[in-house]
DNA sequence: CTTAGGG
DNA sequence: CCCTAAG
């Protein structure tokens, strides 16, 4: 249903949604497409279907398979999708025998072509992507947009990429500037009149936005909201075949679209509310200011839009930026970050990923920076008197570095605190840490010297311990605000309004909330939907999670089990470990579901390389339970995976090969295609198997094996004969380092090493 | 980041 | 599996 309205209401006009201009390769013709992007942090269940929106809601869909081959971006572009309107029904997919038949396709796709990031299912449907993919997938773009011209909308066939075409060789990247096309000054006039074009029909998108507001806070009359959206767009650009010309049509009506989309309430009062209030205070009077001065909702002009041409984000609640979201991008969002909204609607706007400044005042097509001007002066002046963009901005350099100058130098604007502050905080506290090592090290040296001993492992600070000493530390000091936004770029999250402790922690809930409350203010938040911006997908928020609940999780844990004191004691750490994810746990769940509604996410990745028959079939079985690699929904434990006789097979295979304790090699190459096993594992694995192979030794042909009561996988005894001579030969290749491993389980170490020495 | 080891 | 210390 949804998925069919999402499709159907294509008009979308994504292109401006993501800043692929420099990656992507949209052709008229929609079976070229390529992500010439050297990146591969990308789920490759994501994938590019372009949409041809006709108005007979007959939208062709035609998708790029994209998959990670070798780690590189590489659209194997075998195939084209196509789909029906009704996206439920099977997707008859057409192979496309390369640029030959792009022609019949070609007849019946004159109009420009819209496309728009969707997931296919396994079973070939297509499920719109998720804001999180989505800003999965713009954050890899932005991240190194300057490594690519601008390529835009050619004419060519050319492109049709045969999976070699474009290998991902950074050769095969730069070749794409090569390609015949549009001068690039005329491409950008043109790009320039359509963002004209699109910030008028947005000015005006958002005075109708605002009367309906209004009407609708005033009246509650229905019709008033199907009506106000009709908007009668004086298309500046006759002249220009300008493709949001297309998008008009579909857009007459989004009101609609946005109730029957899969879109979390953009009508809750509350929940722009509380967005906007808690979000960003100083916002609020905006939205209210403007609820009481609506008496006169037909023809006056919003305050925000004050000239034509000028778009001033920053006083736009978190509806209005929903609105102006979909008039510039032609999609909802259900993203509720200001910051990110904001983000997009600029880039959108000013045709540019870079506007790594909070204040959101646009005009012209290009974005007033409040405080930085001065600074940037030169960026700024680079935009040429036409409005057209100066190719250093889209291009422009180091993205990063570029940022950084801007951040360092313009930490006075408020908003921007944020920003920088977690920038600079981070950049402080590296220089902290280091300060500190060195420190250490120092003191280790001398330490050493003095001794002349080895250095010694330091007995292990469970992390449990290390919990408590942050969590004093934090009660004597401060800075929690800060540490809390340190790791996702976004100031301002979603913050977390209801008790999380509902059903399996109550007995905690709320001694632990009220006590959270007092440490930290009612400004408690939980980084749920955050994201980690930059980099890939990390699943280790571990370290703020646990932080949150630090403070509880001890106390809890000594009062209410009552284990006490000992914390060398290992079994209080386990305790409160064990608390510790049971109280986490329905947080991370509660996340899960409530920005993944109804669609089956599944990180695992879909490997190319089918495994083994052995395990496929349990691969496939438990593969949504399995780890969390997301970026968000954070790391609960991984799915305990039972190893397979087919991994331990390898394992062992791998460990003869390549020996033991080279854990990383034989995880880079005989398990390459079992993502959810880590070297770690392997690792404990081999240590597993060894014990076993020992212990079993002596008796070892023995239908005893599988006697085990709980072993998933009863390991043959020949792997585990098989094993221990391994171990032997290894230990003998490599004495220091397996023979004191195993040998010192069950003998003395001295025993041992005395038989080595 | 990788390895080793303890839990 | 998870976590940490040590290279």
């Amino acid at each position: 249903m949804e998925t069919a309205g999402a499709l159907k209401s294509l008009p979308l006009h994504l292109r401006k949604s993501l800043p692929l201009k420099n990656e992507l390769v949209c052709l008229s013709r929609p079976q070229i497409a390529f992500f010439s992007h050297n990146r591969m942090s990308i789920s490759p269940l994501i994938q590019m279907v372009f949409v041809n929106g006709t108005e007979s809601n007959q939208p062709i869909c035609t998708g790029v398979r994209f998959s990670v081959i070798c780690g590189w971006w590489h659209s194997s572009m075998e195939r084209l999708v196509g789909a029906e309107g009704n996206a439920e029904t099977n997707i008859e997919e057409i192979t496309v025998e390369k640029a030959s038949s792009s022609l019949s396709l070609t007849k019946r796709i004159a109009d420009p072509v819209v496309y728009k990031l969707v997931r296919v299912e396994g079973d070939g449907r297509l499920v719109p992507a998720t804001d999180d993919e989505l800003m999965e997938v713009e954050n890899l773009l932005e991240d190194d947009k300057g490594e690519l011209p601008f390529v835009e909308e050619h004419r060519y066939p050319k492109g049709c990429i045969s999976s070699d075409g474009f290998s991902s060789e950074k050769a095969g990247l730069e070749s794409s500037e090569d390609m015949p096309g549009l001068s690039q000054t005329e491409n950008m006039e043109v790009d320039a009149r359509k963002l004209h074009a699109r910030l008028e029909y947005i000015g005006e998108m958002l005075q109708k936005v605002k009367q309906e507001e209004k009407l609708r806070l005033s009246s509650e009359s229905p019709d008033s909201s199907s009506n106000c959206m009709n908007v009668d767009r004086p298309s500046p650009d006759k002249h220009n075949q300008s493709p949001i010309r297309h998008d008009k049509p579909h857009a007459e009506n989004p009101l609609l679209e946005s109730d029957s989309l899969q879109l979390p309430k953009l009508n809750d009062p509350d929940t722009t509310q509380v967005a906007s209030a808690e979000m960003c205070p100083e916002l609020r009077g905006s939205v209210f200011g403007e609820s009481s001065a609506s008496d006169t909702p037909t023809t006056r002009k919003p305050d925000f839009f004050t000239i034509k041409g000028e778009i001033c984000l920053d006083n736009l609640s978190i509806r209005e930026l929903h609105e102006t979201f979909r008039a510039t991008f032609g999609r909802e969002t259900s993203v509720k970050d200001k910051l990110w909204l904001k983000r997009r609607i600029a880039m959108g706007l000013t045709n540019s990923c870079d506007v790594s400044t909070a204040s959101f005042i646009i005009k012209d097509k290009t974005l007033i920076r409040k405080k930085e001007k001065e600074v940037v002066s030169g960026l700024e002046n680079s935009n040429t008197a036409d409005g057209s963009l100066s190719r250093d901005e889209i291009v422009g350099a180091t993205s990063d570095d570029h940022r950084d100058q801007i951040t360092r130098l313009t930490e006075k604007s408020e908003d921007r605190q944020v920003l920088s502050g977690k920038r600079l905080r981070t950049s402080q506290t590296e220089y902290d840490a280091k300060n500190e090592v060195e420190a250490d090290m120092k003191g280790e040296y001398l330490h050493m010297q003095q001794t002349g001993a080895k250095r010694v492992r330091k007995p292990t600070r469970r992390y449990i311990e290390e919990l408590s000493e942050v969590e004093t530390r934090e009660c004597s000091g401060r800075s929690v605000s800060s540490f809390k936004n340190s790791d996702h770029g976004q100031p301002s999250l979603k913050s977390w309004a209801r008790p999380v402790g509902t059903g399996s922690v109550d007995l905690a809930g709320t001694s632990v909330f009220t006590r959270q409350d007092s440490l930290e203010g009612p400004g408690f938040q939980i980084p749920h939907v955050s994201r980690v911006r930059r980099g890939r997908p990390r699943e280790n928020f571990l370290p703020l999670m646990t932080y949150h609940s630090s403070g509880m999780t001890e106390k809890f844990a000594e009062k209410v089990v009552g284990v006490h004191a000992s914390r060398q004691d290992g079994e209080s750490g386990s305790n409160m470990r064990a608390l510790t994810e049971q109280i986490l746990q329905p947080t991370s769940t509660e996340a899960e579901k409530e920005s993944l509604p109804g669609v089956t996410h599944t990180v695992e990745q879909q490997q190319d390389l089918e495994p083994e028959k052995l395990e496929s079939s349990q691969d496939n079985s438990d593969e949504n339970l399995t780890s969390v690699p997301t970026s968000k929904s954070g790391t609960r434990r991984k799915h305990h995976r039972a190893w397979t006789l087919g991994e331990v097979m390898k394992l062992v295979d791998g460990v003869s090969r390549y020996g033991a304790g080279r854990w990383s090699e034989i995880k880079r190459l005989a398990f390459a295609s079992y993502t959810y096993r880590t070297s770690v594992d392997l690792k404990d694995k081999w240590r597993n198997l060894l014990r076993a192979s020992l212990s079993q030794a002596p008796a070892t042909d023995q239908g005893m094996k599988s006697s085990r009561k709980h072993a998933s996988i009863p390991i043959p005894a020949d792997i585990l004969v098989r094993v221990r001579e391994l171990a032997e030969t290894q230990s003998q290749v490599a004495p220091e380092r397996s023979s004191c491993k195993w040998a010192g389980h069950s003998k003395s170490v001295h025993e041992s090493r005395s038989g080595y020495l």
